[in-house]
DNA sequence: GTCTATATTGCGATAGAC
DNA sequence: GTCTATCGCAATATAGAC
């Protein structure tokens, strides 16, 4: 198994997320992670000297993940927006993982929120560049994060898309 | 101080809602909730017996503040949806608090992940009675979670409000 | 680079006095 | 109805072997 450390590190911090994700912040100990990632505790302590490294690994990763989908977005051209809210109702993508993670950190860590505030900063300027209506991107992204976040909470989202794009077509979208 | 048992209980309900939307599950302990509420730990205990049995209550008193806020959109008539997403944006109600509240706890107890699938099916079930298009009931719906969820992480909301109400005047709303 | 101890702290919960 | 004292356990982190 991987010795690598690079490798071993993503490995890390994939659990930790995937912990995040499933049990929230109470979940996610570094036993748990290093049992996940299949290395010890210590292990883990010299890859990530502490739970706070860990934490900053994981948010600095989220960065990287939201700058490819930014130039993503910009490759949809046209359909930029519809993009957007189809990946926001997204699970499982290492995005997805790593924006929930970033959701159950927020409320213990403010490096998180401040992360997550970021994040919506970069979508949002790429919407208002695109329609060119700060209302109307405003409140597609505000669409975006309650799709976000229902299935933050595990409620179904198949409809929802639906609905949406019906009540966009009204709009000329 | 307060000989009064249910007036007790509320204060620690209180206080264990503002340490989680404040410092998250985590900053929520016993001892944390009991200063904050004036009482010591077994002076808590006296009243909710375990940690679970104040989730429970907390939730419970959700569940009735809900059941009041449905009462009070039907009361606003026509105005009913944009009632809705204003209450959406509000914050430091006990309403609010509560559903803070329970959104912290969700991440880790599927009880409160419950609580919060059935406020959004009462919520959602008004929105529609009243709109007559399911398609725009839940959109709308969105829009007000995507408030709460920003709210949740200390965004500023003060935008958000006008360009939604903007974008649904072009709909006739 | 990964492991096994182990030190230390802080949590939830119980017991029993007042 | 509220208190203090204390037990048992789990979490982060350190030390040092391999």
């Amino acid at each position: 198994m991987a010795r690598n450390p690079t490798e071993t590190k993503e490995r890390l911090l994939d659990a930790f997320e995937s912990l995040l994700d499933e049990f929230g912040t109470a979940g996610a100990t570094l036993d748990a992670v290093a049992a996940k990632a299949g290395v010890s505790k210590g292990g883990l302590l010299y890859h990530f000297g502490s739970k706070a490294a860990l934490i900053k690994g994981s948010l600095e990763r989220l960065e990287h993940l939201v700058a490819e989908d930014v130039e993503a977005m910009k490759a949809a051209g046209d359909r930029l927006h519809l993009y957007y809210l189809e990946t926001s109702a997204e699970i499982g993508t290492p995005l997805d993982q790593s924006l929930i993670a970033a959701g159950r950190l927020a409320q213990e860590h403010d490096e998180a929120k401040t992360a997550l505030r970021k994040t919506r900063e970069a979508w949002f300027d790429v919407l208002n560049d695109h329609l060119g209506d700060p209302a109307l991107a405003m409140t597609i992204q505000l669409i975006g994060d309650g799709m976000y976040f229902n299935q933050n909470f595990g409620l179904s989202q198949d409809e929802a898309l639906g609905h949406v794009k019906n009540v966009l077509a009204r709009l000329g979208l």
